[in-house]
DNA sequence: GACCAGGCACATC
DNA sequence: GATGTGCATGGT
């Protein structure tokens, strides 16, 4: 890692002040959301969770009990919706079967171990998976995003090695200490840098505030 | 109309 | 193991 990531992160804390992330009620509505925004934008998340509570359906009971059909209509709005009626009923599936939907147990497991058995529900992916441990459960692992990527990537902070999901993520981990806090502010100003100034093929990297972090002569191009 | 958004599973080479 | 593709809504 070639760059400072707790100066880099005083630099957005100061720009960006704390972000009150996850916006959920609840450990499980943080787990619907981590699902339902695969690829999507956050906006469109929302209006899926507005009518899932609409129907009373935020508890991984109340969405077992919905047939298909129904729960793809309640969460359209997100986009990919018959994929992710599919993922969403394997993860409450998953939930009630193996912590009967009590989430305070759940997460007293070892995150490791957790972590892994995440991995191996349909739709649940590296980043999902991080996702739910750190603002569901309140658990120090670092998400690593596409935006993450990008910006690690465009100011050359990241090794050429650390091209994946997994060695990015242990690169980061590696260089700050392992404080839940840290993490979770931590991306999500890295979202809100993205959204704002780091889109794909219009950075605005002028008005960034990660601008002095640029190497001479502007962003690194993307391959 | 093109491009994009807080990925993932699956097919193919 | 690396790379490519389908999935779908709503905003800019």
């Amino acid at each position: 890692m070639n760059a400072d990531l707790l100066e880099i992160y005083e630099t957005l804390f100061d720009a960006l002040g704390p972000q009150d992330w996850w916006p959920a009620e609840t450990p499980f509505e943080v787990i619907v959301g981590a699902v339902l925004v695969q690829n999507t934008n956050w906006q469109n998340v929302r209006r899926a969770i507005d009518a899932l509570r609409e129907d009373d359906r935020l508890s991984p009971q109340r969405i077992a009990a919905l047939d298909q059909e129904k729960l793809e209509t309640l969460i359209r709005p997100a986009g990919y919706y018959r994929i992710k009626a599919k993922r969403l009923r394997a993860v409450v599936d998953w939930l009630l079967e193996t912590c009967d939907g009590n989430l305070d147990e759940l997460f007293k497991r070892p995150m490791r171990e957790l972590r892994k058995q995440l991995l191996a529900v349909h739709g649940i992916g590296p980043e999902t998976a991080d996702s739910i441990l750190l603002y569901a459960g309140r658990l120090p692992t670092f998400v690593v995003d596409a935006y993450t990527v990008r910006i690690f990537h465009r100011h050359g902070w990241a090794d050429a090695t650390d091209s994946d999901y997994h060695s990015l993520q242990a690169s980061i981990e590696s260089t700050l200490p392992r404080v839940e806090q840290l993490f979770n502010e931590y991306h999500a100003m890295i979202v809100q840098i993205g959204k704002t100034y780091c889109k794909k093929h219009s950075p605005r990297c002028e008005d960034c505030p990660l601008r002095s972090k640029l190497p001479k002569g502007g962003p690194i191009e993307m391959g």
